[in-house]
DNA sequence: TGGGCATATATTGTCGACATTAGTCATTTT
DNA sequence: AAAATGACTAATGTCGACAATATATGCCCA
């Protein structure tokens, strides 16, 4: 979600945009293998093309890769789920931390403007917080932390992940004014430049993020 | 250094890992424009097998891409080299509250021998610790941590950007000996399965060494 | 003389064909 | 009958040629 990176200049990045897109939502299933040949009469392009689109999936850990035999689309399990909550405690923790540090007023500001334009939607009973104001919160926040690899990290590899087990287990679940009053909390830490409070507040928010998830998955 | 991953099956597997040598330890200099014709006669392979090292290597980090313009091998900074630490501090910070939790005893009396080994050698005063002992113990405590996401992410990835700093800087600095010490007390902490204190002494560990680096980096 | 535009060139992006490998199935042998 | 071996098939890996794009050069005009 890069902005820059976002923007797609050429066949092979198109390509990868719309894998990696129908693959997080499920439209490729989980644990399918990836045929180059079918894939590119599929989205009309060669396949140098595909296979590049393949390698880059790849890299993100959202297909699996064995030479000589093809490329699989990574499957969900309960181990996978932690694992990843793991290292997004603690990234997205370090991250806050250097987001006290290193945010600038005005982008502090504009995120409490932006939590409480949330605030609205969540008094209205609107779900719409859930999917994308969780995203952005979080965006801001390892934006925030000026630090090239974290954000690479995270926003082009980690999120991706965390939104196809999102969007194939179905959650839309309830939590949604707890994290909100979870994100003030964290804001107003970086407010006051408090890193070791930002970088605890948010391990602690997706812990409990994590448990929520994982109650699902395991009877849901 | 995976052991699976580094066995090169095919013509850009070992491309791959030969630009990425060439790379870390300065042969292809840092900042330079990587040609794909000029690297294709020079590594005697098509263009496409060059194309997908490069795309590899960008994913590392190790060079950055730009759309019908080319590739660079990546500039060394200061910023750079602290961003790099930041991240390894998270990571490997979680690295070893893992462990503490999922080695088993047997891992963990391997790598209390593996120390001891060490502890001769630099008890001789052989420099050979800082080099190889260094990144043995790391890797031992990153592998215990059982998490593929974090194995990858430091293992294939920001591992290597470490040594293209360390052998460019020429580091064979002191701390030998302390840091000796801390992986000495980061094993006990593991061994008594001790997560908060495994964590925080790895933190600080790697917040160590980024300063005796960041050190030699400004007035060196 | 300096700036803008058109052309020229060199590099990257894309493609289809060929080479090589893994997996399958039939055959053979013990 | 079971296992091993061999050819067959279908996929990936590799290649050289063509197309599209960015940079450099030189020309024209104010």
């Amino acid at each position: 979600m890069l902005v820059k990176s976002e923007q797609a200049i050429t066949n092979a990045d198109r390509t990868f945009f719309q894998l990696r897109k129908d693959i997080v939502e499920g439209i490729i299933p989980a644990g399918s293998k990836l045929s180059e040949m079918e894939l590119s009469t599929k989205y009309e392009v060669s396949r140098a093309v595909i296979r590049e689109a393949i390698n880059r999936l790849a890299t993100c850990h959202l297909v699996e890769r064995k030479a000589n035999v093809g490329a699989r689309v990574v499957a969900l399990s309960p181990e996978g789920l932690i694992q990843l909550y793991q290292v997004r405690e603690a990234l997205e923790g370090m991250a806050a931390r250097l987001a006290a540090r290193y945010m600038s007023d005005e982008e502090i500001s504009d995120m409490q403007a932006l939590l409480d334009s949330h605030f609205d939607k969540v008094k209205d009973g609107q779900s719409y917080y859930q999917e994308a104001g969780d995203v952005d919160f979080h965006y801001r926040i390892v934006t925030g932390s000026k630090n090239d690899h974290l954000i690479s990290v995270l926003v082009d590899g980690l999120y991706h992940l965390v939104r196809m087990y999102r969007v194939q287990l179905g959650m839309a679940g309830p939590r949604v004014s707890t994290a909100f009053d979870e994100h003030r909390h964290i804001v107003n830490a970086i407010a006051n430049r408090d890193e070791e409070l930002a970088e605890m507040l948010m391990r602690r928010h997706i812990l409990y993020s994590k448990n929520n998830i994982e109650k699902k998955l395991n009877h849901g």
